[in-house]
DNA sequence: GCGCTTCTTGAAAACGTTTCAACGACGGCG
DNA sequence: CGCCGTCGTTGAAACGTTTTCAAGAAGCGC
């Protein structure tokens, strides 16, 4: 109940308070003899530091705030595993906040972060709202973006080309003899889908198809396996099917394969299907699809690691705008 | 850069700065006017209340603990989205630490949560290491246990009966025809592997079959789709399949699926298969996979409800011990 | 043994809130 | 007209750390 403060290891250990802390944060500065003393009155009472007391004085905080667009989906989950990894090596913890995509809740979740004082915030951003990122680099909280390109060079960022990625999809769809390709995704205001889309526009255009004739785009509400399903009974219902799908995610895909072979439309025989991200259950999938793979995992990480660079070395600090580069998997759903 | 604080909030609207405390945190207390000024000087000046501070001198925070043992797995992103759910909706931010089901993480995570004075934890235990649970609550840290049921009745938790989903599972093959079943799990310190295998052999004994005979135990060091193939491979190389598989989750399941059809092993027409949490990803693999269905959103919801419950009325709350039941679902790897 | 340097240690002042006792103003009531 | 609740507000004292600075101890060459 009552909980054991730095003050009472002081006196247990013989010394003052002032040595506690150096013990628990510079121990190089105190001898070896009184250290060894301390932790053993810190283990016996059984002490643990308070964080809150310790970042109000301290000024700073060891954790970290991490925004995600769906913490349903794998990809996010994976960037999420990526963060965790390298903060708690680093002693930090995270805080989780889940915008769904909603424009509300991701400010809410950034208020929250504030209040807490977190060290810095990881986000992929669910909209246009960079400015309540500025009002949190103004109150001097480091900012990440993840799979978001910045678009100024003030500020990290860490991501994928999305516009390379969906290239490699309709150009890997159009050598597989497609001529009418759907373009599956979700609401317009999540940027990845929009890249995706010039992507595979530019693709279009290099192999001389007009991208206005050969492309259909189709947007739904969320990027899941429910919206995929959505998707394609919307496509069955229309009559005419196109030769080819590239979904903006895998779980759009995902729903996708399961509604068209729920009509009896084989895949990739009737129609090839593509995805994005290459999540763990593209592969595991029956007829596997093809994807396009990020390297999820490490998103997470070297966001991560970028901003406890920034954390610590102010000073020193150079911003870096990371793209990494997709990479076309091609299993049985293209072949 | 420069963070403002109470002091200049007051200040500004001309009051005391335990008004604007006053404001903040009992806005009945103080008179409509000086309310509104108050609340105008805070927006004008954009004063985020500072949470370290907060709950430093209140003694005690507005977060949440959540320690999960793989947040790869689908089943514990549900319960993470359903517990953020509840959370936010209430003012609190959610702490994710990920154990990975080692031991030492979570201790680590215990520590992460016991330094931040989170109000309260939501954890599923890695292994038996109740103590170090009891020192939190020592602590003056409710918890709840998610997906493990409390051994004592001083203590909430929320579960959902893995003996009966075991049961129903295997009651379900026997169903269908199936003399020899394998059952493929986790490590042995996962609890829910044990209690599902439990129910296992009930359902054999039931059926008056000898579980020794009847049921052959594969267990695997993790619980992930390559885990699930792995299992397949093991299995194909044996030579003698079983008539069934049964697996303790859904990502095991769907790696074994994909083992056993890559071999040329026909899902169920050779062999028919069950999984365990009816993940998203059951339904929309092409075999669509049966499976044992939790209602894992409200897992964490009600998870998280109690807990809130437990730490607002620490005085009239009687802790509960609940226990969900599992539904079977069957899909056509069963049929 | 004395003065010097080098290490350690201790005392006290923050950090930004919340809380609580006390105070002033305002009416209503006797 | 004075007394007494009530309602709003104030000011100061915590909360548990970290940090700064000065003083004390210990070691060393002269």
């Amino acid at each position: 109940m009552s909980s054991v403060s730095i003050k009472e290891v002081a006196t247990r250990a013989g010394v003052s308070p002032g040595t506690v802390s150096n013990v628990l944060n510079w121990p190089d500065k105190v001898a070896e003899s009184t250290r060894a003393r301390v932790e053993e009155a810190i283990r016996d009472l059984g002490f643990v530091r308070h964080g809150s007391a310790s970042s109000l004085r301290a000024g700073h905080s060891r954790t970290l705030g991490l925004s995600v667009i769906d913490i349903g989906n794998p990809f996010f989950t994976d960037v999420a595993a990526g963060v965790e990894d390298v903060a708690s090596e680093r002693g930090y913890a995270v805080i989780l906040g889940n915008s769904s995509g909603e424009f509300l809740k991701e400010e809410r979740n950034l208020l929250v972060f504030a209040e807490q004082r977190v060290r810095g915030v990881l986000i992929t951003p669910a909209g246009a709202n960079l400015t309540k990122i500025d009002q949190l680099k103004k109150r001097g909280i480091s900012v990440v973006l993840v799979s978001h390109p910045a678009e100024h060079a003030d500020q990290c960022s860490v991501a994928v080309n999305d516009i390379a990625g969906g290239s490699l999809a309709v150009s890997h769809l159009l050598s597989t003899g497609a001529e009418r390709i759907a373009y599956v995704s979700g609401p317009h205001t999540i940027r990845q889908g929009a890249d995706r889309l010039i992507g595979a526009e530019r693709a279009l255009s290099a192999a001389g198809r007009d991208p206005g004739e050969a492309l259909q785009e189709i947007a739904m509400s969320a990027m899941n396996t429910r919206s995929g399903q959505q998707a394609a009974e919307k496509l069955i219902s229309e009559g005419r099917l196109p030769d080819a799908v590239f979904c903006a995610n895998d779980l759009l895909a995902l729903g996708m394969l399961r509604g068209l072979l729920q009509a009896g439309v084989r895949v990739p025989q009737d129609v090839s299907l593509i995805g994005y991200d290459d999540i763990d259950f593209a592969s595991a999938s029956t007829v596997s699809l093809s994807s396009i793979r990020q390297p999820t995992h490490r998103l997470g990480r070297v966001a991560t690691e970028l901003l406890l660079d920034e954390c610590d070395n102010p000073g020193s600090h150079a911003h870096q705008q990371i793209m990494f580069q997709p990479e076309l998997v091609i299993r049985e759903s293209t072949r």
